[in-house]
DNA sequence: CCGGATAACTTAACATGTTAAACAAATTTC
DNA sequence: GAAATTTGTTTAACATGTTAAGTTATCCGG
């Protein structure tokens, strides 16, 4: 498989556009504009910074989630899953093959709560510690590193903004929720 | 659910913490470091952000990738593959599986380059301008709401500081490529 | 008690993220 | 110029994101 392209006999498509066929980097005036957009410019920057530490986590045998979780575990002696998956910020579903994977692998514990069989209780196995000490030196490193480059006020600062964001956004109503968003 | 385990002693990482088996919120000290990291701020952000625009895009049958894509495809007349994954920042292998998918739409076309047989150049198609048309004025109301909620002058702040971010760690090089990443 | 509503997960199903490998066309080497 | 290498794209395989549905345990009104 994996053939060549369809290469069906289709012609210039998008009628409503009046350019000559000029190259596409030619002109690049509204694309600008979508690469400028918000939701761009905090995944790039993201990634910027999560590019740095993928490869020490792999290394290790652990993915961010993972790596997430067990940190999140450190933090505390025991959390409940949706606590966790607050902390973590995870959707339970993910939280939930995560801990599978997890406990099959013996780097945290859980148990049922006594006082409500629903809600499971987890904790870090020494494992998972021994796991997280070993990492955690590299973390750190990188993560000084970036607050070296970009600036430890700076870093700050953009904190500063994006929880700001966060509050600005957190009571806003999400729009179309019910079908169409325009009337129906 | 897991059976109960050993639940060696206390592993508390900074020894000081001699709590009961009070709830998890109850004692959030070295929690909020975690949850104050420079990745998870900007997840949280970039999240708090993408949850405005989610359900229009649902209403319409998109994804946030399907619509990056197609919204970078309105920009141009074509553009080939690899830079259509530069522009919308998604992975090759994402990029492919999702133009199958919107071509089997007839929301794109592609076809082969006629210099290089291994390149593929896609369009937006008629139909994808329609779907774009009816889509762009909602996240359009949305994007103005978060602008008027943030500030737009803070909005263009945190977008310098995120590109510049972007920029510090550009050149950083990436640790623990090979194996592990003390020596190699 | 009991049966319906609610809550805390978990599964399912589909889409994307991520890395490695496969493939075919183009380019370079000998 | 054919073999070896490189390049552009796709497939494969596994992990997570996302929404909906399923399970089991609690709660709650009668």
């Amino acid at each position: 498989m994996g053939g060549p392209l369809k290469m069906s006999g289709k012609k210039s498509p998008n009628g409503s556009r009046s350019d000559q066929e000029g190259t596409a980097e030619a002109r690049r005036g509204p694309m600008r504009e979508f690469s400028r957009s918000l939701p761009m410019s905090l995944l790039r920057a993201r990634e910027a910074v999560m590019r740095q530490f993928r490869p020490s986590l792999r290394n290790h045998g652990l993915t961010e989630q993972q790596w997430r979780i067990l940190r999140a575990l450190t933090a505390v002696d025991t959390i409940e899953v949706t606590e966790l998956a607050r902390v973590a910020f995870l959707l339970g579903p993910s939280l939930s093959r995560i801990l599978r994977d997890l406990e099959a692998r013996d780097l945290i514990e859980r148990r049922a709560a006594k006082a409500d069989l629903r809600r499971g209780e987890v904790s870090i196995s020494s494992k998972g510690l021994k796991l997280i000490e070993a990492v955690a030196p590299t973390s750190e490193a990188i993560y000084a590193e970036i607050t070296h480059r970009f600036g430890a006020r700076k870093l700050a600062e953009l904190q500063d903004m994006l929880g700001e964001l966060e509050r600005s956004l957190a009571a806003m109503e999400v729009a179309g929720e019910g079908e169409a968003e325009a009337d129906e």
